[in-house]
DNA sequence: AAAATAGTTGACTGGTCAGTCAAATTTTCT
DNA sequence: AGAAAATTTGACTGACCAGTCAACTATTTT
């Protein structure tokens, strides 16, 4: 049984991120993902030290993977809160199609993991907020323009607004992930402009 | 050793309540939650079939415990918009006397729980959906008053208007478990009018 | 006081956990 | 081709997991 090039690294952390979304860090052992993935233990810890830092190396890959997303949602081309309302778009189909594929609601696999793991591992916690706060240029550069547009008030803090925006959403997932329902999340375009303070029509 | 009274199951109780919601379901062993509450596994079995029934145990005592306080929070007797007012004060009251009790912010124990078990166990998700509409119960009836005190739109959708009153404080409490950061709780009053849809001063 | 019930104890089970290791195999470099 | 490096394998460890059990003790009921 031929592996084509060297994609068990590879396999390993994309088996993990879908074991580990659908379930949680804790009932997820690496026997699970090595099993799933067709990959023996030893080969496991041949490329990760340890269960950690394979989690840890999934919330990188699913950044890398979101990021390309993000960049074309948030481009500059694009009217600001035409990006926003993008993004909604965005953001509930693609939770359809992962209820389409793992056949429940998965939420938001950092506020799932970060909730889980904020207690017990501090390396995994830091690196969550890590990436969270670059989720947040997003916001944060968009809210400018539309700062810029006079749509927003000049003294809007927008740090502060684009965390809200961020826990908006962490909200809302968690929420649908708990009562396993994507009807919760077909208000998102609404509910994140009145986060952001613009009127609704 | 004399226990007073038959304290035992209580204690049990109580014991995983504070150890899951530091930590977290998975993380947390039968045997830690004997440990730290003295006593003998065979005496946990005695009281709980299964580790799952202690923590929907542990659910319905919090739940218990909370209602008291909401009740007085939402009185009739008090005008509408203050039970809000009462009620963010509350919760960041709240957390910070877990965080000076556990030394971190610890969150909602509903959605953290909620989140990692979501996925595998539905007796657990099932439970915690029930308390959470048992907790919008209190916000529709405010919402309804607010209607007729002419705050809020007679066209308001009440039951959705409570469901995101609910998920707005998920993400907060979220948000500030993962950071670790008491003081993204500090605005909670000004977000919860906002996410109810009052214009801000 | 005897019988029935409730609570406690500690030793036990079989399975699973994260992680190790040395040997075998495959791939890459020279 | 041959050496060196990267990868794969499967058997192994010892700790821990949820849950069981029969014997024992304390309390309540009759």
């Amino acid at each position: 049984m031929r592996k084509i090039g060297g994609n068990t690294k590879q396999l390993l952390i994309e088996t993990a991120s879908e074991l580990i979304w659908k379930n949680s860090y804790g009932s997820v052992s690496v026997d699970d993902i090595c099993k799933t993935a067709g990959v023996k233990k030893g080969s496991f810890y041949h490329f990760f030290p340890s269960k950690v830092d394979l989690v840890i190396s999934t919330i990188d890959m699913y950044y890398q993977s979101k990021k390309a997303v993000y960049d074309e949602i948030f481009s500059p081309q694009i009217a600001p809160l035409k990006r926003f309302e993008q993004l909604a778009d965005y953001l509930y189909e693609s939770q359809a199609q992962t209820k389409a594929k793992y056949g429940k609601v998965c939420g938001c696999p950092y506020a799932s993991l970060g909730c889980e793991m904020a207690g017990q591992e501090d390396d995994i916690r830091k690196k969550l907020n890590e990436i969270g706060t670059y989720f947040e240029l997003y916001y944060e550069n968009t809210i400018r323009d539309l700062i810029a547009e006079g749509v927003l008030s000049q003294e809007t803090d927008v740090k502060e607004k684009a965390q809200e925006i961020s826990s908006y959403f962490v909200g809302q997932f968690t929420a649908a992930r708990i009562h396993n329902d994507l009807a919760l999340l077909s208000n998102l375009k609404p509910g994140l402009l009145r986060t952001l303070g613009i009127r609704e029509k």
